[in-house]
DNA sequence: CACCAGGCAAGTA
DNA sequence: TACTTGCATGGT
């Protein structure tokens, strides 16, 4: 790990920007929509999840009272577009329950923890894994972790920056000590790595041509 | 038609 | 520890 490998992690982040601009995640006006929309969207698309929320909203339960009173076969319905709806009205419900017993719904006290507690904490909820906690964390509470997912491993294995196996852990790891442990850094960075795995390094259907990291990219430079 | 999408938990070996 | 499977809608 030399200062080279590093400057690679700042370059992909400097030409990532350069490409797609500011992205100003999370999408959500509160930080409680943050909440529910890592939760669903497991593996499901962002255009999903917005349907699933907006049924949220025309019922005026996208409020945590108010969601955890509703039964979970009716929230299932609401949140039907997003997918697994049966699983994930479970997961919110989990969620709310440990946010009213252990913060009685107040963001704020949660804030006032450390990241080491929250995210202890958060995995222990049954639905919440490490890219959720993390989601959470980040957009939801502004701690300063890297969220690690599909996209950060697709487009960093084909720059043969890491191993298109690696866990979860060794690649966020990676992320945090190459770069200063910065919430706005880790906000922006995460979001280009989302844009630009959905719209350029694809899973089955790279654009590399449009690709502002083609020159350092194994994969397309031959 | 097949494949993919901002995962996770539970089961198996 | 390291796979495998079920969960489910909606877009390309």
């Amino acid at each position: 790990m030399s200062v080279l490998y590093t400057m690679e992690f700042k370059r992909v982040f400097d030409l990532l920007l350069k490409q797609h601009g500011p992205q100003n995640w999370w999408p959500g006006e509160t930080s409680f929509e943050v909440m529910i929309g890592a939760i669903l969207t497991q593996n499901t698309s962002w255009t999903n999840v917005e349907k699933a929320i907006l049924n949220l909203k025309n019922k005026k339960i996208l409020d945590p009272h108010k969601m955890l009173r509703v039964h979970n076969t009716q929230l299932a319905k609401l949140i039907r577009p997003s997918g697994y709806f049966n699983q994930k009205a479970n997961k919110l419900k989990n969620y709310l329950n440990f946010f009213k017993n252990k913060y009685g719904f107040f963001v704020q006290k949660m804030k006032k923890e450390s990241v080491e507690k929250l995210r202890n904490e958060l995995l222990e909820v049954n639905g919440i894994g490490p890219e959720t906690a993390d989601s959470i964390l980040l957009y939801a509470l502004e701690k300063p972790i890297f969220v690690i997912d599909a996209y950060t491993k697709r487009i960093f294995s084909r720059l043969s920056l890491c191993r298109e196996s690696v866990s979860y852990y060794d690649l966020q790891s990676i992320f945090m000590t190459q770069l200063p442990q910065k919430t706005s850094l880790y906000n922006e960075y995460h979001a280009l790595i989302v844009h630009h795995g959905k719209n350029i390094c694809k899973k089955s259907k790279p654009r590399c041509g449009d690709c502002s990291l083609q020159s350092m990219c194994p994969q397309t430079s031959l």
